[in-house]
DNA sequence: CGTGCCGTCCACCGATCGGTGGACGGGAAG
DNA sequence: CTTCCCGTCCACCGATCGGTGGACGGCACG
């Protein structure tokens, strides 16, 4: 095996999708599938004894999630570069993604050329990102920081999610109600808003909150 | 074409997910692709000029969505059976292709198995539900009624979620905010909440708001 | 060893909100 | 035609929130 050709794995807990990946690839003399994983810990071991060129993974996914598999991967098998293939193109997602060490991020609407180019790429150290993922981390880059919330903060922020009041969210944190406003006043500042209510919506359009 | 064998088309814009089902469904006799749609509008030519006996549709595409698309196959295609095939198992999503006139829901971790038996049983006309989906609209049919908003209770709830106070509410409605602080609390009883940022998270839960 | 940030606490005030109770016109349904 | 619901309006009150200004110990980083 692997003589020239590609090494790679498909991680997607789709059943749907990985036959689709393996069916776009398999005309592809220069790519090899040695195998496939519908979860995050049967990947990491795909990882360990095949030591493929590339994983192909999806974001979200049982029992260890796609960030985590990705940072895991970069972390313990350097050589295999992770390719993540998804159907989310939130700024959340994205950002996570490549934080965790992929090198490339790619939509499920890409095309077979466009996904056997990636790979290629991928596997020769570049980064390959799909156009409107591009698009999002400029805009993103282009953007004033956005400072992160502290734990006491964002804890906060979650009760207040919950439809609490101050005093009982100083209750559920064991603080005093002024620190409970402190800290809310920190944060609204933090989203550039003027409300709880605001707050809570503008912290799940940036993810920090659950979206629900 | 077409002897004995079912005929279908498949719908979906993400060139790997029709890739991979037509994959699964390639060994499969008793099944013909006749043909394949990357829009709703696509789709609806398919069917018009194949006249298939199921139609493999998701529910999020580009220029005629999913639920749209089952509405219009079932309005002129009554011969045709609408199967949805997605990602998305929210409430919300499945309660729309449902009352789209779907036959069946599944979801995209299905196995080659289940979905072969699924689009059977939809050409027989039976309802085929994945066993998650099935569980959730059971969910929702024993939770007691939940009366829908009206649409200036809906108008006003979007107000809150961008942040706008009482008053600021009124002005923009044209109302006085007497008014406004009517229509919030008959929500809050309808949601049954009791603040306005709860509110804002539980309409997002529900699909009344548009989610982040 | 200071500087800065985090988390904690406090007091105080005006603005806003939640909640009650009532009222009225209009349209749909019975 | 009457009844019900929606949308509109009003007054009033206590509770809650937003906002200010300050304080202090602890820890990290330089």
């Amino acid at each position: 095996m692997g003589e020239g050709g590609l090494r790679i794995v498909v991680v997607d807990d789709h059943t749907v999708m990985r036959a689709g990946v393996i069916a776009l690839l398999a005309a592809e003399d220069s790519i090899e599938i040695v195998g496939e994983a519908g979860d995050g810990r049967a990947a990491l071991e795909l990882v360990e004894r095949y030591d493929p060129d590339v994983a192909l993974v999806d974001l979200r996914m049982p029992v260890l999630d796609g960030v985590a598999t990705t940072a895991e991967i970069v972390a313990r098998y350097p050589r295999t570069r992770v390719l993540i293939l998804t159907t989310y193109d939130t700024d959340t997602e994205i950002e996570r993604g490549v934080e965790a060490g992929a090198i490339g991020y790619l939509l499920k609407d890409t095309t077979r050329e466009q996904l056997v180019d990636a790979i290629h790429a991928a596997a020769r150290g570049e980064t390959v990102l799909a156009p409107r993922v591009a698009e999002k981390l400029v805009a993103r880059m282009r953007r004033p920081v956005q400072d992160p919330l502290t734990e006491r903060e964002t804890d906060v922020l979650n009760a207040v999610a919950d439809g609490l009041t101050n005093a009982e969210i100083g209750r559920r944190l064991v603080i005093a109600e002024a620190t409970v406003k402190t800290h809310l006043l920190r944060l609204f500042a933090k989203l550039d808003v003027n409300d709880r209510t605001r707050a809570v919506v503008v912290a799940m359009e940036r993810g920090i909150l659950e979206r629900p």
